[in-house]
DNA sequence: TGAACCAAAAGTGTATACACTTTTTGAATT
DNA sequence: AATTCAAAAAGTGTATACACTTTTGGTTCA
């Protein structure tokens, strides 16, 4: 993607979104420039590129002359973002089993072998990065980086939603239904791997509670 | 969507989207920063933010330390891009299928009905504005945003390719494959609306010359 | 006590300034 | 005439300045 950039900018961006994504900045902290700018050693310009970004992304909603928030996805949107995720994901499982070869059915073992290794550590934040790259990895092995890329857009989308409410035994779930399906594409069995990822993805939005009450989170903290 | 925000930026990027995806700004055409931004009468600052936005939805190319220039997609990219949208639509089709209702059919009809006008009429980029349209209204209907949203960017980036490349026959053609579409969709013919929803993207993907040398476009005449 | 209000503080939105990079231009050299 | 090189011009990248909006904190008044 656009990897060329190793620009100032990406990196504020970078450093946002794992501390968004890891669940140190809880939805609906505030994100003041100047604060960000003091903390990365920047002008406060190119803070702005980086929160206009993210909003982009929809992992910050910003809200005019009041400021940058981090967002707090409904219950609604999360709903949607996983009805998209199974319309995609189902076609794209489709297609891989029909191009399906020996070296990539490889490439995904070896991904669950690292969450095997994560769930065990009991890594929550490595966890949920690697449960959700196992659906880009299937993406990027069939050699479609605009799929890859629009896929890991809404992966992190709902990363937001899945890391905050996600526990540790849905998480180990997640990754005992990774391998099903690595099976499923492995028999070149279609239908099946199609029911397996369907029913995964529903499972991982059932396991998410959407009921609680979260505080705030100290900006300079949460960044230090 | 981010209709809350009726910016300067936002002004600026319609402005220039519409201009690229109606092809008055040709490919590999530089957009000068403070060309731009004296023809919109705001400073810099205001024209950066539009190009990145629209660096973001693909239609431009940032180079560092270079400039924005009208992007260029490939081949191979536009390939991507219709594979996705297969993806994504099929099983959308099949979604819309299983929840239609009489209003539903009626609100596609009288859209097709608009396509026919503009075919007729000649209207090139009105024409494939609403050719386009006609998938993001099946999103809309079922009531799912984020997909309607996702699908409209798909659809605006490879806009770039297919209005530079879609003759008004293949238009006529897709507005027909509209109706008949519609047709299966009426009559609960899942398999079928989902077979005509494949052949149709398979079409328009065919449909497209990629082969053609174009020159760029003057800055200033384009926006006038 | 509490609601309304006003001024100070903090913060965002846009323009401008300036450093640095790329492109252009034109003259000198082969 | 073509090539090289350097200086000027144009352009991008970042910081700063300033106007305007929102928030805050205290003070007055009911």
């Amino acid at each position: 993607m656009d990897a060329s950039t190793p620009s100032t900018t990406h990196v504020i961006v970078e450093s946002l979104t794992r501390a968004i994504v890891e669940h140190r900045l809880l939805p609906g902290t505030k994100l003041a420039e100047q604060k960000l700018a003091d903390h990365f050693g920047v002008s406060r310009t190119l803070v702005r590129q980086a929160l206009f970004q993210l909003s982009q992304n929809r992992l910050i909603r910003l809200e005019p002359a009041r400021g940058a928030f981090v967002a707090a996805p409904s219950v609604t949107e999360a709903r949607q973002v996983f009805a998209v995720r199974r319309m995609l994901e189902a076609e794209m499982t489709r297609a891989f089993v029909r191009d399906v070869t020996p070296s990539k059915i490889k490439a995904l073992r070896e991904h669950v072998a690292r969450e095997k290794a994560a769930v065990q550590d009991g890594d929550a934040s490595g966890r949920t990065e690697l449960l959700g790259d196992f659906h880009v990895r299937m993406a990027e092995l069939m050699g479609n980086e605009v799929l890859a890329q629009l896929l890991g857009e809404l992966i992190s989308r709902c990363a937001l939603i899945t890391l905050m409410y996600q526990s540790a035994s849905a998480a180990e779930h997640s990754h005992e239904e990774h391998g099903e399906i690595v099976k499923a594409l492995a028999a070149r069995d279609e239908a099946l791997a199609v029911q397996l990822m369907n029913d995964h993805l529903t499972h991982v939005e059932e396991s998410l509670t959407f009921d609680r009450k979260l505080p705030t989170s100290d900006l300079s903290m949460a960044l230090s």
